[in-house]
DNA sequence: CAATTCCTGACTTACTTTGACCAATAAGAG
DNA sequence: CTCTTATTGGTCAAAGTAAGTCAGGAATTG
């Protein structure tokens, strides 16, 4: 057996244990299977993307951590169809646009995260000089990192009114 | 669990009690914590800026101390705030995401919403080739689109633990 | 044997902790 | 009242800790 699968199960029996999330040392995993830490980087690169169902976070220095949190299975499909098949490497802003307010109608997103993302995407946000085809680059990867954020979170609440002040 | 961390609970919990304001003693603190004087300036200077939402006055000498005070001032104003003097025409990814956290922890927008908003900003997404500099314009465009988005819509519903940590 | 996947190490970036030295203030001495 | 001196807090740079990136070599697979 591979040794990035044997670290790949280890991590899955962490995350059966702790069920949505849980942490780890990158050095002292790393340690732990006698290998380079960048390994480990390996591992989760090529197994815990948010097609594979996850999305990573981390912090560096001292008391550094990775954290990976499962994104909930009923979410997975949708997720990445959107990520690969509507999104993909390249989106000009009204296909963008079509998404967001599908995203809000099958209430996947809330209003008011439809019309941020809209917003992020928008002509007026990306108004820079950059060649178009750029800003649809862009736009694209703005646009998944969104979604991947907003998946990762617990699912959006019908946004009523009610805040402070 | 960082000593740092704790010791940013540590006053954000003597500042629950005091409601808007706390003070202390910068070396009886340090002597508490086991740690170098410098620490806790390091922990204000990272944590309790004013872009964190905090000003800190202090005295030498005898009798010596730090304060800590929360600042608070209406939607309206803090928006303008934003908009202008912390984001401006250009804006690092670094003091994007305070912004988000602080705007969350204000409880103007949603946890979810401040992941998506940090996820549109974030190195990740911008990851193009295109100089860092105007990154930074672009960051301080999208963010400023999002947050004019969210500002036109109803406010947040606190979505889930809600509160500020 | 070509393509893909796996693995490593050198280099980079990010965040934390400490310590040596500096600056302000209060309190007491002259 | 002025001049020390003890008592605080501030600054900054260096060291420490930990993760990320990337190019390329090794192993596997078709």
């Amino acid at each position: 057996m591979r040794l990035s699968d044997t670290i790949e199960e280890f991590i899955k029996t962490m995350m059966r244990e702790d069920q949505e999330a849980c942490e780890l040392k990158r050095n002292e995993l790393a340690e732990y299977f006698h290998c380079a830490p960048s390994q480990i980087n390996y591992v989760l690169s090529t197994r815990f993307t948010p097609d594979h169902g996850y999305s990573i976070t981390s912090q560096r220095g001292g008391g550094g951590y990775v954290r990976i949190v499962r994104i909930q299975a009923s979410r997975v499909d949708r997720l990445t169809y959107y990520l690969n098949e509507r999104i993909g490497d390249s989106i000009d802003e009204q296909r963008a646009q079509i998404i967001c307010r599908q995203l809000k109608e099958k209430g996947t997103i809330s209003d008011r995260e439809a019309e941020i993302m809209s917003a992020a995407v928008s002509r007026g946000a990306l108004g820079v000089p950059v060649p178009e085809d750029l800003k649809n680059v862009l736009r694209a990867r703005i646009l998944k990192s969104m979604l991947i954020a907003s998946a990762r979170q617990r699912p959006a609440a019908p946004d009523s009114g009610a805040g402070e002040e």
